[in-house]
DNA sequence: TCGGGCATGTAAATTGTTACATGATTAC
DNA sequence: GTAATCATGTAACAATTTACATGCCCGA
């Protein structure tokens, strides 16, 4: 049985075939919002993935350079990966040390505190410009509808997904700035009022 | 110098002195909102942490139990913990095995769809739920605030970042759901018209 | 009496990262 | 000329999971 990285190569050579290395530019930082791996893992997935007989590659010889090995899914790995996709995914921990740093923060200064959180949400509220405009790339290039039915619906799905993650944590980074910015007096953390808060808009 | 696992451990024996098997239990699915992570783990990280003279502990020994090794945080670990905190965070994989599914979701049966979908949804409602009852719980034991200077404020801000995740996930397979329906006409995936439509919105 | 919680640890296996290895091409 | 992109792969290391190991107490 494949590891979930064999499985989510299994999807992306599904919808095209294509090379670890296409593979690897799609699953790399910052804007691989379908599943994260750098080129050493998935190399090898991709042998065992072929020697399971879930894909097959056929070469593309290149002047000086390498030969590009075209990865597609075969009937077995269709089946595979369908068979697995009904069942319940497992859950994988959601680690991020900015809630690490986040906990201590009490424990540094205010300009360390007020730096690091604003280029954090500096970096995310960029990443979430750039998976915007990618979805209205993928939105206009689509004007037929991305729908269920629609060759882009895994794409899309992940990247509204991917957006919508995005935008909540700008929302925490700015909301933990206001904690820390010492001019919080007109907006304070949670102190019991007759007017309930909302959770911090986004936006 | 600790793994990100060795600095989340010192941040909560900061607030707190405790034993591995405390942390293991505020570490554990699904509720440990702050950092994942399994004893199996936990204990060597700790002997690591002890070793580097960043956490002592004392035994406090038990009739028919293995002795409780109370951890707390040392001066140099308080050190260290301020330092690493106060430095930019290193980006982490955030890979859900849920997105792969979603992508392969237009391959699989829509009865199939529909069941994994409202599975995950009410696992995550429920998840939602235990959340914000915690978080009220919180608020209410602390009338006095949870601002920046509250020794809570470390976990409210982690719960408060786990709610706004948990939201945002229960949206996009309610989303999700919506697209596999068959009664989907009046509401359909993205077609091109002149109402803007907002990301699904929460509750 | 059976499962779960308490309480510690270790060992093996899997998964993921970083670095090593090669080498031409193209854009600045 | 220097860095980035293309294109593959492997090896060493670090992080994480799962299983092994022990054993009492408590509630249903």
């Amino acid at each position: 049985m494949p590891s979930s990285l064999g499985y989510a190569i299994l999807a992306l050579v599904a919808s095209k075939p294509q090379s670890g290395y296409d593979l690897a530019r799609q699953m790399k930082q910052p804007l691989g919002e379908f599943w994260q791996a750098k080129h050493g893992q998935i190399y090898p997935e991709l042998a065992r993935l072929e020697k399971a007989g879930l894909v097959e590659f056929n070469e593309l010889a290149q002047k000086s350079r390498p030969p590009r090995k075209v990865h597609a899914i075969t009937p077995a790995g269709k089946a595979e990966l369908v068979s697995w996709a009904s069942k319940p995914p497992q859950e994988r921990p959601r680690n991020d040390e900015l809630v690490i740093k986040a906990h201590a923060l009490r424990r540094i200064s205010s300009i360390a505190a007020m730096g690091l959180l604003q280029t954090e949400l500096e970096a995310h509220d960029h990443r979430l410009a750039a998976l915007e405009q990618r979805r209205a790339a993928l939105e206009s290039r689509n004007l037929s509808g991305l729908g269920i039915d629609s060759p882009r619906f895994g794409d899309y799905a992940a990247l509204r997904h991917a957006i919508g993650t995005e935008r909540e944590y700008v929302a925490w980074c700015r909301w933990l700035l206001a904690e820390v910015s010492p001019k919080t007096k007109a907006r304070p953390a949670h102190r019991p009022s007759r007017s309930k808060r909302q959770v911090a808009s986004h936006k």
